[in-house]
Parts: C-alpha cells; structure tokens; sequence
DNA sequence: CTGTTAGCGCGTTCAC
DNA sequence: GTGAACGCGCTAACAG
C-alpha cells in the first residue's frame, strides 16, 4: 500500500529497448496478433528484461469490460457456500476469469456493493446468500451485466436468473420421510425470515405435511446460525410433555446444531425418539458424528449452470432449479 | 458477459447534461475538491438521471493504484481459512479495500497466479497457505506492493513479511500437556510436506518431547486433509498392540477426523485411553461432539496485522508471530 | 507485417 | 471556483 511513486515498465519501455513501436509490444502480448516470430521474440526478451507486464487495468478500459466477476458473498462459516465459492474459484480459473469479492450480511448492504462492482466494470455478478433491489437489478440489465441469484430467487417485477437446488421437491420428501416413519409431531426451524431458500423450504413442507394428513408443524426461527438453531432447539424441547419427534431444519449447519443439542443437553439420540433432517448435503452431513439425513444440492451442477448462463454458454435466461437426492442416513 | 456493446455513461455525459466541464464532474466525485455546493449538486442530480458512475478502471489506470488487494486462497474447506478469509473481508471493507480471488492449491500454480495479480495493479497481495518464489517475492518488492505471508513462513534468502500463530510455543505447549498427562507412547500427524507450519509445529513437538524425556513421536502424514487424517489414523492405530496413547495433529480438521475414526472406528473415546489434539481452535473444535483440545490461532488478531502491514499503519517491518493459548478440552 | 494515430474515462495541472 | 488541455497504459483502426 506504500504510495507507488515507482513507476512500472510499460509498452513504450520495452518498446524503445526492443527498437520497435509501442503497438508491437502490444501485438507480441495479444494472442493471434499479426507480428513476425522473430520480432516477437525479441520483444518478449526485453520485456522479461525489464519486468514488464501488461496493465490490465489499461485493457479493460478500452475493452470496455474486465475479465472480472463480481461476486457477493456472506456466510464465511457455512461449508456448502465454502464449497461453492470455491467451485466457482475453479471454474473460473479455467475460463481466465477472477472473481472481486464483496461481503454482505445482510440485504441492506448488499446495493451499495453491487453499486460498486458496477463502477469495477465487472462482467457479471454472482449474488450469494444475498438479494438485490430491483432498482440495482435494472442498472445492472441496463448495462448488459449478467446477474446470478445464487441459491436465492426473487420473487417479484424483476426475475433475476436465479440457481437453486430443489427447495420443494427436497422439503416434500423430507416430510414424506417423516410421515412415512411414523413420526407426527413435526417441527420447522426456519432459516432467515426473508430468505425465499427458507420460505420455499418452509411452504413445501407444511403442504407435503398436510397431503399426508398430519397437521401443520410446530414452528421456530433458527436463523441460519448455529447459535439460532441451538436457541430454538432448547425452546422445542423445552416442555418435556409436549416434544417433537421430527424437526427439519432448514439447512444441514442448524440440523447439525440441533443434533449435538438434543444429545449434550436432552440426552436424545438423533434418529430414535426424535429425527433430525438437513438440506444441503454437506460433507459434515456424512461425518459419523452427525449422519444427517437430507436433502441434497449438488453445487457442482449449480456452479455449472451460473456459470454457463454469465459467459453465454447456454442459450436459455430461464432459472433453472437443480434436482438433487434425499439423504437417508441415521437422524432420521 | 455478453459484450457490452452498450456505453455506460460517462463523466462527458454528466457534464453536458449538467451544462459543465468534465472536470467539474470529476471534482463532484472527489472528496474535498473545490467546487461550489450549488454545482455539486446539480452535477449529482445530472448523474443520477443517467445512472453515472465513476469508472474505478479509468480512476486506476490515473493513479497507478487500484484499492484492490489480491488473495491467494487455497484451502477452502478449513474453516481456519474461511475465518481469516472473513475478517480479511471485513477488515477490507472498513478501508474501501477490494479483494480479488486467486485459488492455487498448489505452490507450483502460485506464480503464474501472483504475476497475473501485479498485471491487475494490485495495491497488496496476501497469500494464504500458499509459499511464494523468491523471482516473485523479488517482482512484488521491486513494484513496491507489500507481500504478506498468512500462516506460512519463508525460509530462505526471501524473507517476506509473514504473520503466524506460534506454531513453535504451541506445539511445545501440547507435548508438556501430553507429557504431564503420563502419556508416552506419542504420535505426530504431519500437514503438507512443504509447509512450514507444520514442519515448525512438528520440530518444537520433538524438542519438547525430548525435553520431558519421552521419545520422538510416531509420525504419519495427514497432509492436512480429512482423507488423509483419515488414512494416517487408520495405520497408527492398525496394530492393536502397539497403539498410541496421544496423537497431535498438524490442525484441528485433521484431529477432528482422527477423532471420528477413533470412535467409529476403533471403539476409543479420544481423551481415555488415547489423547488427542489439534492446532487453531476453529469454531469447531469446541463442539461437543468434538471437544478438542488445541491451541488457539487468534484469526483476528493476526489478520490485523496483516493489514496492518500492507496499510503502513504500522512502522515495522518484521514478521510477526501472534501468540495463542493452550486450550483444554476432554480430548486431551 | 509494421508504425502512426486516435481514443478508452478520468484526474490533474494551469491559466483564467 | 472553473474550464481547457494533457496524459495514465493500452488496443484498434488506418495507412504503408
């Protein structure tokens, strides 16, 4: 951060060392340009020589566009954004895209940081765990940005292209499972309250739950944390006389949570008197420790398709909803 | 990502629109540049309407810096590093800084991916669990951006600033703990090869051990995965009559998969008949489930200094080394 | 194939 | 306080 009065090598450096013009250098830099191999060569030798590096920042200002994605990202500490983060860390890699990251916790934030990847000139946004205004979603259509909803829908005017696994499809098998078991005093652990992934969840349950006749689940907020999930644990279990014997938590972190509450402090063994259900499928969900039972997302598919639709690989804009697979493992 | 034929609008825009200069546009967007309060305004108005947005690009290319910091990043799934990666994020944010994403799980790939770094003019570059090439190290300092090693140490001709935990005191800390506890027939599970944290960890480790008058340990190599703690696990513990009585682990995800294999695998509470125990004390590690003894990293104490360092806030140069804690738990 | 020329969008003199 | 003019480092269109 040390103020730079040093001042980098740049084209018409080597290009006066080399003995040629300043748009050789450049041709020499640019696949496919039409530069003889010899003079090639030799530009490259004094550019090695002097440390030279073409200024990135310098293309994307003509090019109008950067190689780069903005991507907006929040829980650091969930593993199934860990992963996908990191999918896409790769899939980019491999197409010589990089990815400025931005952090947001909450929704309120989350304009101001996409307002400033636009003056970036990104080339897409990818928004995770995160939702966008429809004012910055416009800006953003108006400057021909490509946006992803990751793992998020919007529900309203502006239909972002949106990835998600399949909210209800996974909350319908999960309360079919529960049913199917005999189980029937069936709760809910709600993620965030403004959370489609949670709402949707949330919705497909309770319908699943009542076409199979049982009654409409008990119901708290755990809030995607793991704090929330042990809170709302204790508040389930409170009344010794009144427990449930099923809770489907809203992601695989909270039912993880509530799996070491119930037995650290209930003494109840997940998957006996009471079962405990996830949705995500991350690799702690298999650890023997917690063998959650749940629904999964495949992010390697979800990453696909987000990054197939930003670089136009794919013709379609509609949102896909990836299918994934119920888990059954011990909780449950 | 499809081209942007289309023209965000521009500074020029703003002007004519406004009836001023561009200059004058460009000093509106400036903190603390003379202009009137009545022109700023208009000018603000104007670039409302349009949608104006300063172009950081073109403000870069100008001051020959951008408030980007580049990021190295392997490690995804070790919530040590989601953690580092977090505060980093957030410590950034506070600055106005930006971090741009680089994955290398390699040190072989570090180069390629650091040199692309310095061509997007990058104000600092912090690696994590990566090691830098002293031609690279030497590129960096010649270009005046601050390099910071996160959790690796050089050794060599190169030294780069580097932050650590104190591998040395708290390896040394958990062979007392482990000598102290009667326990002798000890074990070393190793990270990576080439990392200098563990190699640190495991030769404070066996000084110790010898200190106290025990043998050198048993080693395995983990390579800082959950398959590989797995696997290492499995071969200490293959000859039942020849088993340890304590294993220390390079980090806590390996201990905490050497704890499940014990358990489901080999019928051992960890902190009965065998001790285990970590290093970094993520979140984790205090788990019930878990309960692991290990010595803490301070994640927030050590990414401050980093940033501190590529900030200048701080006058000194030398690396750092943020002591932890030995932490108790039933593992060990 | 090569050099010359003209910008990309903005910050920054420098006169007024 | 304000506008004109210049240049950051580079690519692209144009002659040759």
């Amino acid at each position: 951060m040390t103020d730079n009065s040093f001042r980098n090598p740049t084209a018409h450096d080597v290009a006066r060392l080399a003995g040629v013009s300043q748009s050789a250098v450049s041709r020499a830099f640019t696949e496919g340009a039409s530069i003889s191999a010899e003079k090639r060569r030799r530009i490259i030798a004094a550019a090695d020589q002097l440390g030279y590096r073409p200024n990135i920042l310098a293309r994307s200002l003509i090019k109008g566009s950067s190689k780069v994605v903005g991507v907006v990202f929040g829980q650091f500490e969930n593993p199934f954004f860990a992963q996908a983060l990191e999918c896409f860390s790769d899939s980019f890699a491999r197409r010589g895209l990089r990815m400025l990251l931005f952090t947001a916790q909450t929704n309120a934030t989350v304009d101001e940081q996409v307002a400033e990847l636009l003056s970036y000139q990104v080339s897409a946004v990818i928004l995770m765990a995160v939702n966008l205004s429809s004012k910055l979603a416009a800006e953003c259509a108006r400057s021909n940005i490509p946006v992803v909803m990751f793992n998020r829908t919007t529900e309203g005017d502006h239909a972002a292209f949106a990835v998600t696994g399949d909210n209800r499809a996974g909350a319908a098998a999960i309360a079919t499972h529960f049913a199917a078991t005999g189980r029937r005093r069936i709760a809910f652990m709600a993620g965030y309250e403004d959370s489609s992934t949670s709402r949707q969840r949330e919705a497909a349950f309770l319908a699943a739950l009542v076409r199979a006749g049982l009654p409409a689940p008990r119901r708290v907020a755990g809030n995607y944390s793991r704090e929330g999930a042990i809170a709302a644990t204790r508040e389930l279990f409170a009344s010794p006389s009144d427990r449930p014997d099923a809770v489907f938590c809203a992601n695989d972190m909270m039912a993880i949570a509530t799996i070491e509450t119930l037995r650290s402090e209930f003494g109840i063994e997940p998957g006996t008197s009471c079962s405990v259900a996830g949705f995500d499928d991350i690799p702690m969900a298999g650890w023997p420790s917690f063998s959650l039972t749940t629904y999964s997302q495949p992010v390697e598919k979800m990453v696909a398709h987000a990054v197939a639709f930003i670089t136009g690989e794919d013709g379609g804009r509609a949102s896909v909803i990836v299918p994934g697979k119920l888990i059954l493992r011990d909780s449950a």
